[in-house]
DNA sequence: TTGTAGGCGTTATCAC
DNA sequence: GTGATAACGCCTACAA
């Protein structure tokens, strides 16, 4: 004796097997798992108990084919290294799973997003969230253009065809980055250094630009370029800077780089922050074991709250364009000169 | 003027679209993307200007329904914090990419995987990665049983109703941790604690297993539980521990767990190492400057074999179940003891 | 309450 | 070289 249909393996069984089984049509295996219409209470039982036999899942495609979605969201990232990609996936991840769409995640690794890449996932997500310089303004344009409602993180809106721009979300680089300014001239830097790599992000930017602005008028200011954003690059870049000159703080891009010109002046013997000021920004867990005064941004926050934004959007929502700042704060550790520290 | 078919906005234009305004069949068409069989030049002049100009993109749902595979492979995440997730979805993403495949990635938020959200994940890949103690075994037989290939990594291999079992990868936590045994025994410690959550991974238990066997002939071996296994939980277990007896040494799980120890031994005033060694697993970042001894794992490496193991396992081959162990290393810091250091 | 049939977007097998 | 047309797996009017 066996069961009725052995389940075959190697392929699921579809609604067909199980209505068959069932002995009632499709509509009625389709009504019994949806839901939608009623259904007598014998034949509910029937199916049940074929679906249950057969092991019968619903294949995806079918059901996304027919109901026009993919009950999926997309989120492109520049890069997965590091604590903070990870934390703004995490983030991502448990509010799309809650709003019951399935994430699909691609890197672009460094590099512009190639274009083949970024049309394909779209067109297998119902939106997309786009993080910092990885997918090309047009690009993003194109796939809006396409149905396909996108959501910025880290990176400035972008304007589209409709007249309207994207949603978006960010934390907040300005406020945080005009006090850390005012906080090393505080302590007597008059001869700074904005270290990192240009290229990495519009978060960048935001910064240097309020760095600038505050710091300016009371000091010399000079940004220097890392080529890379890791530990490596920064240590690279702050030996062959130390090796010229020496200035009296480094304003560092993230805190992988300013742990790299850590490492760099212990190389030289400079006592920090006596010689040489050092910030960071992020305030990952090696921050704190290094001392490093940085800036913590709510990196879960900003996953979880393009995710709702998108899903807003996918909704059909008619709002404008919402553009939100998260709160960052300032973390004050040692390598920005004697105080009470932060942890 | 107008050009032919305006892009509508919010629905993308399909193959019929697309052949109507080129004045040719949906099969030319599907011809000339896929270069399945020979199309006029002139054809296909024309079915690529009408493509260009609709802005088509093949809708994936169609194409996956007819060619009958997903194109993407999916990934569950017992949690996505901390930098070990984050590297094994890095190398993951990598290797899958290159493949031609999507990356949907799932995290059962420490908890036990829900089977709908399984099943439901595999009614949407071609195939699967399962990490730790994310499923239960009934259910990846059930996946396989539905004809989803799954590897699991981390984790040992799971018996399978057609007398296989699943394919595996996997770091050498043994040797590794026998070494680090002995390590400790070297700097004297005759008294101690294996600190983690036993729940957390069987990665732990094969740790432990080795612990044991190296230390149980000379010294006294306790294990003692860490409800979780991040930087809080790791100083909150020791707080209680240390507040009641101080052993030697405490192994801890991994390295977030093993700060957590250093900071509670820092708040009652002891010396590490000399009142007390403590070692990690994973070697964070942090936990080199938190010259913390510990062992490193190749975690992107872990993602990459898993990714690949999983193409084969797709793609056919009738190898039977493979089962890799990646090497891992220890790291010799300050907390266990006076020597040289690595970085 | 249940069944029939058409549609979702693509591919692939036939004829022509 | 090209064009109908039948899958693929599911949902849902519309009929009965």
């Amino acid at each position: 004796m066996r069961s009725p249909e052995p389940p075959e393996r190697g392929r699921g069984a579809t609604i067909y097997d199980v209505a068959a089984s069932a002995g009632v049509s499709v509509s009625t295996v389709s009504r019994v798992m949806r839901g939608t219409a009623p259904v007598a209470a014998l034949t509910r039982e029937k199916v049940g108990e074929a679906m249950r036999s057969l092991r019968f899942v619903p294949n995806r495609l079918g059901v996304s084919l027919a109901e026009g979605r993919h009950a999926a969201n997309g989120i492109v990232f520049p890069d997965l290294t590091g604590p903070y990609f990870a934390d703004v996936l995490l983030g991502y991840e448990e509010a799309a799973g809650e709003l019951g769409r399935s994430v699909i995640v691609l890197s672009t690794h460094g590099r512009d997003a190639a274009p083949a890449s970024v049309l394909g996932l779209a067109s297998r997500v119902d939106g997309l969230v786009v993080l910092g310089r990885t997918v090309a303004d047009e690009f993003v344009e194109q796939v809006v253009a396409g149905g396909t409602p996108v959501v910025t993180l880290a990176r400035p809106t972008v304007a589209l065809a409709s007249g309207a721009s994207t949603d978006t979300v960010c934390a907040d680089n300005r406020t945080s980055a005009e006090e850390l300014a005012r906080h090393v001239l505080t302590h007597g830097a008059r001869d700074v250094v904005l270290l990192g790599d240009p290229d990495d992000s519009p978060d960048v930017a935001e910064r240097w630009a309020a760095f600038h602005a505050v710091l300016a008028p009371a000091a010399r200011v000079r940004t220097v370029r890392s080529h890379g954003f890791d530990e490596a690059a920064g240590a690279r870049a702050a030996r062959s800077l130390l090796a010229e000159h020496r200035p009296d703080a480094v304003l560092a891009q993230n805190d992988e780089v300013a742990l790299g010109v850590l490492t760099a002046a212990a190389e030289r013997g400079l006592n920090v922050p006596g010689d040489l000021i050092v910030t960071g920004w992020d305030d990952v867990m090696a921050a704190r074991w290094a001392g490093l005064t940085t800036v913590r941004q709510p990196m879960r926050d900003l996953g979880e709250r393009a995710a709702r934004l998108l899903d807003a959007r996918i909704t059909g929502t008619t709002a404008p364009p919402q553009h939100e700042v998260l709160p960052t704060r300032v973390v004050h550790r040692r390598t920005c000169g004697p105080h009470q520290e932060d942890r």
